[in-house]
DNA sequence: AATATCTTTGATCGATTAGTTAAACTATAA
DNA sequence: TTATAGTTTAACTAATCGATCAAAGATATT
């Protein structure tokens, strides 16, 4: 039997992905370095050997688990399409992307306001300012339309992301409410019903602002 | 020279108001006793003292916090008032106890999601059957009205309380995107904005929905 | 085959941390 | 004053954790 040696790409690879996990699941401070090479398959000091600390892996970690979030939200909003459905597609993208990583949401808002020397990076993968320039120059005349004036776009836009995003910060509580509330649908199953909930408040409420 | 004793109850008081601090800045996993100790004024023995170890200290602490978090929510709901008096109410003193302990929805949040133990205290201070039965019995009509299916109404629960919430969670993010946009408003200031803002936005979201 | 370089491991170190202990200190009451 | 109970402290312990090191193992180069 020939015994097929694992590269140093797999092993970066495999302890890249065992990081990942642990830190999501428990938070820089509350992860363990052993934990991690348990998971990984590999010895404690190999993880020093590829990645000289805890500090710099997680920061590595941090910045892939960050794209992994914004991303695809970001392109999104920077698309060429109606308001409305730009609505709609937001929903639809990251909810998928937050059904297959649920603890996305809470490990980044908490590592980010435990350790302010984080934004850096943030502000290269969440492009605000960019952001907030394609929706004046697309979508003036719709969110005029609105009745929602121009102080008023950052309440709009945390709005809408806060539906998408509280759910899972919160899934736990959310968890023991359904079971409490003898509700039988899966956590999963109510983010799917989100997509639809979501949009359609968020666009009626528009419709129907005072002006 | 007098020098006044400090009772037990002082001493107390001290080291829970200390704890409260730390644990609500730092989370369970980063927190010191030391620290603690030292912003208490006194002895780290003293702490294991009146309270035997870190765990019992921080559910102590933890159950208090959640009662600050939820018995005023918990009492706006309870109220015989119509359902759009009650939207407003709640953001008006939801926020209002947020901007006095911001810290507080990341640190429940994520301790709860850390330690499925502290489940039984939520329970019984967040009483979600009794809210629902209270919203059914009292709103009926105003939601049938206002095209909400029963299904729907967790979906419509959730969405209220994440626009109070979320903002909080999203603190440091939210401070660095308005810093970068040049928005020279305080972060408090978008929050008693915020009172109005999402009011409006759920009233108006209901008033619109499709039948 | 011989050498050099890269990868992996077991053992260990030093620092940190929650928790303990014994003794000192204080207040109260007899 | 003395005895008793409650409070506070400095010093210490045991365990955990991140990090290091020397040596073994694997791979590539000549």
């Amino acid at each position: 039997m020939v015994k097929v040696k694992t590269t140093d790409l797999q092993t970066q690879e495999k302890i890249f992905k065992a990081a990942s996990e642990i830190f999501e699941e428990k938070g820089f401070a509350a992860a363990r370095m052993q934990e991690i090479a348990d998971r990984a398959g590999i010895n404690k000091a190999l993880l020093h050997y590829y990645f000289r600390s805890k500090e710099l892996l997680f920061e590595a970690v941090f910045q892939v688990l960050l794209k992994k979030m914004f991303e695809k939200i970001l392109s999104v909003f920077m698309m060429d399409i109606s308001f409305e459905k730009k609505i709609k597609l937001y929903y639809e993208e990251h909810i998928n992307i937050l059904i297959r990583n649920p603890n996305l949401p809470l490990f980044l808002l908490n590592e980010i306001s435990h350790n302010p020397g984080l934004g850096k990076g943030i502000r290269e993968t969440l492009r605000y300012a960019e952001m907030r320039d394609v929706i004046y120059r697309k979508h003036a005349k719709e969110i005029r339309k609105y009745g929602i004036r121009k102080g008023e776009l950052p309440q709009l836009m945390v709005t809408i992301v806060s539906m998408a995003i509280f759910p899972f910060a919160a899934r736990n509580v959310m968890k023991m409410m359904m079971e409490q509330l003898g509700d039988t649908k899966s956590f999963n199953t109510f983010m799917q019903a989100r997509k639809e909930f979501a949009s359609d408040f968020v666009i009626a409420a528009l419709k129907n602002r005072k002006k």
